[in-house]
DNA sequence: AAATCGGGGCC
DNA sequence: GGCCCAGATTT
């Protein structure tokens, strides 16, 4: 049996009905995919809900600030990936009259797209022969064929992603990469997938050698380093606190929070106090601390662990440069600080 | 080639 | 607590 035959008459029988499914407008398709990367379906679900229903076209994206697609976006994380959506809509809408690139190479050129996103773009909107690879297909393919190159490497990439350019349907390479994606995601699961009713139990490698759990092989990442953030929330006397917009190239870009205070270890009341004192928004101001949580907030990242400890800052006149309390919710924040926005009593 | 960039879900 | 997710970009 050919691989993709026995593929793809899993998939008819299996495929979820996605909203996406139902369109090869590469307006859509696009920001399907760019909000799927690193990012399961159900978690991106309704972001896409949302994008479609905020911005219908490429032009209405394009025409957005990018505030405004930042905290339509906030929540979903690795907010890079908003900030060049929104480069690449304004791109499209502008020198392009709103026309997507038709096919892999210039798609490639796009901010944001990369070698899965112009392939999964160009198969499902132009028909192109490109095979998609991302965490799905790898799985798939190391297990059926017994492959254990580690994954995260530039010759596993090579590797499988000719592999896959093999089995691909040629007639129908749409269907193809959205069926070994599915089959991934909802059969061959990372964790206690369904051998038992596998329709390749006869051929998969894995399978047959009792290897499945083994594959794929992925080297192993580094451990989080650990960070200690104090927010400083501070309260006037009319009703305002101050959001800083965070600059330069780490964590949350362009998005905004109360001003921070990093420290080397956990500070208490008393070194957090002096700390104020000397900040350049306090400095020479009356004021009255508090903190927030006595226990630290570790909020865990792929490579940091944020201990953050939300001091209260009440001061005792009035705030010239602040905004309004009642605003700090159409910001873009993390949702570190949206949680405690939610939480904290205004 | 290795590190970085989020947040949520699963075990 | 570790691993994974319809990866891309920077270092």
């Amino acid at each position: 049996m050919i691989f993709y035959k026995t593929l793809n008459n899993w998939y008819s029988n299996n495929k979820r009905e996605l909203p996406w499914r139902k369109t090869a407008n590469p307006y859509y398709i696009w920001l399907s995919e760019i909000i799927l990367q690193q990012t399961q379906v159900a978690q991106g679900l309704p972001y896409y809900s949302a994008f479609v229903a905020e911005f219908p076209s490429v032009f209405d994206l394009a025409n957005a600030s990018e505030s405004q697609v930042l905290k339509l976006w906030q929540g979903l994380g690795y907010y890079s990936r908003a900030r060049n959506l929104h480069a690449t809509a304004k791109y499209v809408a502008n020198e392009l009259n709103g026309k997507f690139p038709d096919n892999y190479k210039d798609l490639l050129k796009l901010k944001g797209v990369g070698d899965y996103t112009a392939s999964a773009i160009a198969s499902i909107c132009f028909n192109e022969v490109a095979a998609v690879v991302d965490g799905n297909v790898y799985r798939v393919l190391s297990r059926y064929f017994g492959i254990d190159t580690p994954i995260n490497t530039t010759k596993g990439n090579k590797e499988f992603k000719a592999l896959a350019q093999e089995l691909i349907d040629k007639k129908d390479p749409a269907t193809f990469n959205q069926a070994i994606m599915e089959f991934g995601a909802m059969h061959c699961k990372p964790k206690n997938p369904n051998c038992d009713t596998c329709p390749f139990i006869n051929s998969c490698i894995a399978y047959n050698k009792s290897e499945v759990e083994n594959l794929p092989v992925k080297l192993k990442a580094n451990k989080a380093k650990v960070k200690h953030f104090n927010f400083l929330v501070i309260l006037s006397d009319d009703n305002q606190t101050v959001l800083e917009q965070r600059q330069g190239k780490g964590i949350w870009q362009n998005l905004y929070q109360f001003p921070l205070v990093e420290t080397k270890n956990e500070v208490g009341f008393t070194e957090m106090k002096s700390l104020a004192e000397t900040h350049q928004l306090l400095k020479d101001r009356s004021f009255e601390l508090s903190l927030y949580n006595k226990e630290s907030i570790v909020h865990k990242l792929s490579h940091q662990h944020l201990h953050t400890k939300f001091w209260i800052v009440k001061l005792e006149d009035e705030l010239k440069s602040g905004v309004s309390i009642a605003s700090v919710t159409d910001y873009a924040v993390p949702i570190l600080i949206g949680n405690f926005i939610e939480a904290f009593n205004f």
